[in-house]
DNA sequence: CTATAACCGAGACGGTACGTCCAGTCTTTGG
DNA sequence: CCAAAGACTGGACGTACCGTCTCGGTTATAG
């Protein structure tokens, strides 16, 4: 949330209240779920969680902010830590949880929410590249390093071009709409990937 | 947006305005250069077009249809089409010139606006689909079907897929922008991905 | 309005349509009957007419003279001349025809719509006064000089001051609605005015 | 428009901006006074009294509504209470009063106005007699009711005829314009209805 | 019998104002 | 000092009409 200090000092006057922000992420959450994007409001999202504007300007700077918080509250506990297999099964695991996660629990449409916003907004656009992004990366980056120790792929790679090859088509299905985020979409692409990246055959 | 039908049978009424429909075209494309989406708004593009807000209301259905109009008038022209090469080559050329565009002419900020602005906007996301990304798969899926007959790459290809490999990950970096758009990513992207497509080596 | 000069030349070119100059002020009327001046617009009109907004413009100056045409053309045929009776009595007979007719055919609203567009467009205003008023007081200023000739009145008396002591109450009552226009208002306002208005009883 | 209840308890939340709304009528009073109503626009007002359009919306619901507010608030203090007079002066006192102030103050224009504008919007029609007619009525009507007490007039008379009797002649020149309220006028008026008024000679 | 002119319907055009919504800020009362 | 309530300025929205202006097409008179 906007802060991260961790209350060193108690202050004075009223502290700040844990009901109130609960109310509001959760406020906002159900309206995105609901409406998409459009239709949140600052005003809506006050007027459901029965508070006033300024307790949310006071804390999120913006919508976007809000709307991160809300997403990132909801679906933080979803994503899965990689396992001990080999790469391919590694990545195929990875990348089907990120697809099911889009695809099953409304999430996606946040998602496309939060990026669309983005466009416009450079402060949301840094923390959810941040916050997002980043996390689910140094996951993915782990993965990958691990297998160029073990030799699965070229250890000549860029990781992040490599990391790109694959998340890159998730999102951008997600995002232009233009083929489904099918199970089979996520067989093949893994699929493509793992030779792509693989150590020349000599 | 506007038409598509080659006006067939001539209309009763005082016939469209060519020169207000130019004018409201490069007001858009010049509003959306300077000032992004934030501050694209449709009483901005009628005053510095000249022109009512009702005519934009005639012939656009949102803001997002002009975008997308303004947007293709100034591009169309800038996209290569392929030329007599091996696959290598000529992939590398087609996103080579994607990139330049997005680069080089700020089309890339505005491709973002409109991306952006699609995710709220269900029809402006068809239009987007039908008109640029459908025009441009159009292209691609003729490079890999020539490949794929010249035996350059597997002939069980999911064509879809293989494109979204390639160009997914050059809109993720332009949208989420955490990594340049870089000739060197360019290069390690076909390189990966030519190899991910080859037929097996056996 | 619509004419004044009697068609001395005849003049080249497609003569005025009469169809549609009865279409429109058909048209008129009914708007005014059910909507009222307010919905009551150029555009309504012609659309319902089935006419040009433009064969509207060339012949009148604005809605008002518009709806003024209209009510003329409604309303001229329904009032009385007066008949050979005692002065009360035609003033009661005359002032009597008038409240009906502003009761009873929907055209009271006409007339509060008339004058309260009056109130904005002094050409109206004035075409009004000519056309209705004053054709109305003229009928009416023979009334109370005959009623002087006969001695039945002061022959000192100011005739514009004394319709206006009559006629002004009823218009009064149209316009605010303070109190009905009651066939009981009538009779003691003549009452009244034929008392006010007898020569001294000495 | 605004209130009528004595702010009995206190509310919560941001109150009302008396500044706010003194500068609306302002600015509302003098324009009606500098261009009528035609010209008399919400976003004008919002424009001259630097305020936002939604603050004149939450208060008054229309712009008849501000311009009878603000014509109250100038024209309120300079209306005279009757003395202790015969009835014939009296009457005199209270209907040249009236007449000056219409004619003097610019204030007959703005009355126009109004009552142009209430033909067209019941609301402000209902608000203007209450506010206005009604509270000018009341006076009239003691004036009337003390004449008739001490026998000046006759004691089965209809009152609120009577007044129209007066009253109306009044404001039928003032809107109809047919003929100036002068002096003059207000004299023979006033001499006509005192006269049919009184009691039968016998 | 052809020009020329004024008419007609339709409807696009540049504008103005509407009434609504929301943004982001400010000012109260009250916990 | 924080929270709720809500009034404030401001700006864009999408709509409705305004009055003007082309369009293609239709009667009329004049040559």
């Amino acid at each position: 949330m906007s802060d991260g200090a961790p209350a060193e000092r108690r202050e004075r006057g009223r502290t700040r209240d844990a009901a109130a922000t609960a109310s509001i992420l959760n406020a906002a959450m159900s309206i995105l779920v609901e409406k998409g994007l459009a239709g949140f409001t600052i005003e809506g999202i006050a007027a459901r969680a029965g508070v006033g504007k300024a307790t949310i300007y006071r804390w999120w700077p913006s919508r976007g902010a809000v709307a991160l918080d809300a997403f990132l509250d909801a679906v933080q506990p979803l994503v899965p830590y990689p396992e001990d297999e080999d790469f391919p099964t590694q990545l195929r695991v990875q990348v089907t949880a990120l697809v099911r996660v889009f695809r099953d629990h409304e999430v996606g449409g946040v998602v496309r929410a939060l990026m669309g916003e983005a466009q416009t907004d450079p402060d949301l656009a840094a923390a959810f590249r941040d916050r997002w992004l980043e996390a689910r990366r140094t996951v993915g980056r782990a993965v990958f390093r691990e297998a160029q120790r073990t030799g699965q792929i070229r250890d000549d790679l860029d990781i992040e071009t490599a990391i790109d090859l694959v998340y890159g088509a998730v999102y951008f299905r997600l995002l232009a709409g233009h083929q489904p985020l099918s199970d089979e979409f996520v067989g093949d692409l893994v699929d493509y990937a793992v030779r792509g990246l693989a150590p020349s055959s000599t």
